[in-house]
RNA sequence: CGGGGUGUAGCACAGUCCGGUUAGUGUGCCUGGUUUGGGACCAGGAGGUCGGGAGUUCGAAUCUCUCCACCCCGACCA
C-alpha cells in the first residue's frame, strides 16, 4: 500500500492545508507573481480541457453558439443596472492609462500621465453589460430570437482573499447570454442549463448535486431568479458549482433592447446568463481526493490509465514494450486514453507514488513475472486495491472498470453527502447540528431578516431553495411564521 | 481591509531573540557506478542579490523603518 506521502498534510490534520498542498504537489496549479493570480499548470489546464469539451459539446446539443466579446468594458456601462454595478463595483480591476515611458529619473519604466484615457475601461468581472450593449445593434424583431450565445473567457474579480482554484482574481469560464422574445422562453432556457450544468457534474464530475434557486440576498446581482447546483465537500462545506440566471427584462431595459412582437408592438427582450468556472476543479479535487493524493473521476482524467514497466535491464523492457504496445493499442481503441511510462529515469515505485497522487485511476504494472504468466498487475486509485490478472481480455476488462470507477466515487460522494444531510426542526437544534457540517434542511419563513440573523449566528446560509424533494409547508425554525417548504443551508464556500 | 504567521539554494527548513570567520542541514539537481514488483544506494560535484528598498553600525540574514508576496482566521465573493 501507499507510503505516507511526504509534505502532503492530512485532510483530518488541516483540511484546507491539505487541499493547497495537493493543488502544487500534483502539479495542478500554483500561485503566479501576480497577487491572487494563478499559473495553471499543464496537468491541470487537462482537466480544464476535458471539462471544456464535454460541456461545449452540452451547449451546441442544446443549440449554443460560441462567440467572444472584449475584456474591458467601458466603466458607463457597467453603472447602467443599479443592481448589477451594486454587486461588482467594489471587486473591479479598472485601466486608466495606455502607456508606458521611460523614467525620466531614470526608475524604470511609468505610466505616462499624458497617456490618460477619457472614460476608464473596466476589465470584465463578468460580461452582461458589453454584451447587452452589442445585443442593442443585433435585435430588431422576434424574429432575431432568441440569440443563444455562449463564451469561454477569463474575467477578473478583485477578491480580498483568495484560493488556488476557489477564489482567485482571475479565472476562467464560460458566461452564456441568451435573448428571448418571451418570459416563459427565458424562463425555461435558464432551467434548462442548470440542468446542463447538473448532469455534467454528477455524471462526469462524479458529484451530485442539489438543483434549487437562490434566496433574494444570494442572487446574482441583476437576476430576477438565480438558480443554482450545490455540491458538498469532504470538509462539510458547500460549494455554489454553477449557476443560471433567469434576468427578466433588467438588462434589457438598461441598455434600450427592444424588439416588435408578431403583433407589431415594442417589447423589452427577456435574458439569461449562466456559468461555471475553473471553480469546479477545486470542487473535483475536494470532493474526492484523500491523503494519498487526487483522486479523478476517469471520465475527466487526463489519462486514464497509465502502465508502469518493471525491469531488469534493456532486453527485458524491449519485451516488455512489446507485449505493452499491443494493449495500448486495443486500450485506444477501446476509447480508453492511457500512458505507456517506460521513461528509464525514474524508478518504478517513484511512478506508483506519482501516478497515485495525481489521482489516475487505473494504474497497470508489467513486469519479468508478468511476461512469464502473461499477467498484468491492475491497481485501482479510488480503492486502492491491487489484483493480477491475465492479459487475455484484459482491454475489456480495464474499460468496464473505469465505468465501474466512474460510479463507486459518484456513489461515495453520494453517501457521504446523505450521511451528512440532516433534517431539522428547532433553531436550537439547528445551532448545535451546524457544527457537524454537511447540509440541514430546515423550514425558513423566507423573510431576508431571519436569513441574515441565521448567517450571523452561525455562519450557515441558504444555499437553496431545492426544486426537488419533500415540498411540505411548516413553520419556520427562528420565527415559527409559515414556511412552504424546507430550504437547504449549510456552511459554505 | 482587520487580526495572526511566514519569506534564507529548485523544494522543505535551521541560524535572527543576544550583529562578528568562508551562511548550514535534508531533499532535489549534475557526473560515475551498483540497482529497478511502492518514492533505491555509494562516491564525487554544482547551486545563495538571506523577499525588495532605505537606515543604524567598523561590520547586518540578524537591529530600525518601509514596501511586496504568500499562508491561516474574519468581512466580501463564483
Amino acid at each position: 500500500m501507499a507510503k505516507e506521502l511526504k509534505e502532503l498534510t492530512s485532510r483530518s490534520e488541516n483540511y484546507s492545508q491539505w487541499y493547497q498542498d495537493l493543488v502544487i504537489k500534483a502539479d495542478l496549479a500554483e500561485n503566479s507573481a501576480v497577487r491572487g493570480c494563478m499559473v495553471i499548470k499543464p496537468y491541470g489546464y487537462a482537466i480544464w480541457e476535458k471539462m471544456q469539451r464535454q460541456l461545449d459539446d452540452m451547449f451546441k446539443e442544446t443549440g449554443h453558439v460560441n462567440a467572444y466579446f472584449p475584456l474591458f468594458i467601458p466603466k458607463s456601462f457597467l453603472s447602467k443596472e443599479a443592481a448589477h454595478v451594486e454587486g461588482f463595483a467594489k471587486e473591479c480591476a479598472v485601466v486608466t492609462h495606455y502607456r508606458l515611458k521611460n523614467d525620466p529619473n531614470g526608475g524604470g519604466v511609468i505610466v505616462d500621465p499624458d497617456a490618460k484615457l477619457e472614460e476608464e475601461l473596466i476589465v470584465r468581472p463578468t460580461s452582461e453589460t458589453i454584451i447587452w450593449n452589442t445585443y442593442k445593434n443585433w435585435i430588431q424583431s422576434y424574429r432575431d430570437l432568441p440569440i443563444l450565445c455562449n463564451q469561454w473567457a477569463n474575467v477578473v474579480r478583485w477578491e480580498m482573499r483568495t484560493r488556488l482554484f476557489l477564489r482567485t482574481a482571475e479565472f476562467l469560464w464560460q458566461e452564456g447570454h441568451t435573448a428571448h422574445a418571451t418570459s416563459g422562453e427565458a424562463e425555461a432556457e435558464a432551467r434548462q442549463m442548470l440542468e446542463v450544468y447538473a448532469t455534467f457534474v454528477e455524471e462526469f464530475m462524479a458529484l451530485p448535486v442539489h438543483k434549487g434557486v437562490k434566496s433574494a440576498s444570494e442572487r446574482f446581482a441583476g437576476a430576477v431568479d438565480t438558480y443554482t447546483i450545490e455540491a458538498m465537500m469532504q470538509d462539510g462545506k458547500a460549494l455554489q458549482s454553477g449557476t443560471s440566471h433567469f434576468l427578466g427584462q433588467n438588462f434589457a431595459k438598461a441598455f434600450d433592447v427592444t424588439f416588435t412582437s408578431k403583433e407589431g408592438k415594442q417589447e423589452h427582450v427577456w435574458a439569461t446568463s449562466w456559468g461555471v468556472s475553473t471553480r469546479l476543479i477545486g470542487a473535483l479535487i475536494m470532493a474526492h481526493s484523500d491523503d494519498n493524493g487526487l483522486v479523478l473521476p476517469p471520465k475527466l482524467a487526463p489519462y486514464q490509465v497509465v502502465i508502469v514497466p518493471i525491469y531488469r535491464n534493456d532486453e527485458q523492457l524491449a519485451q516488455i514494450n512489446e507485449k505493452v504496445a499491443g494493449i495500448v493499442k486495443n486500450l485506444k481503441s477501446l476509447g480508453v486514453s492511457v500512458k505507456y511510462d517506460n521513461s528509464d529515469n525514474k524508478k518504478p515505485g517513484w511512478k506508483f507514488a506519482e501516478y497515485e497522487l495525481k489521482g489516475v485511476p487505473v494504474r497497470l504494472a508489467m513486469g519479468g513475472r508478468d511476461l512469464e504468466s502473461n499477467t498484468i498487475e491492475v491497481a485501482r486509485r479510488d480503492t486502492l486495491t491491487k489484483e493480477t490478472r491475465s492479459c487475455d481480455d484484459i482491454e475489456q476488462y480495464i474499460k468496464d472498470l473505469l465505468d465501474e470507477i466512474q460510479q463507486n466515487i459518484y456513489q461515495k460522494a453520494f453517501d457521504f453527502r446523505e450521511k451528512t444531510t440532516q433534517v431539522v426542526d428547532s433553531y436550537a437544534d439547528f445551532k448545535v447540528k451546524i457544527e457537524d457540517g454537511g447540509f440541514i434542511l430546515a423550514h425558513w419563513d423566507g423573510t431576508a431578516e431571519t436569513e441574515e440573523l441565521i448567517k450571523d449566528e452561525t455562519k450557515a446560509t441558504i444555499r437553496c431553495i431545492p426544486l426537488e424533494g419533500d415540498k411540505t409547508p411548516g413553520v419556520c425554525m427562528v420565527t415559527g411564521k409559515p414556511s412552504t417548504q424546507r430550504v437547504l443551508f449549510a456552511r459554505a464556500y
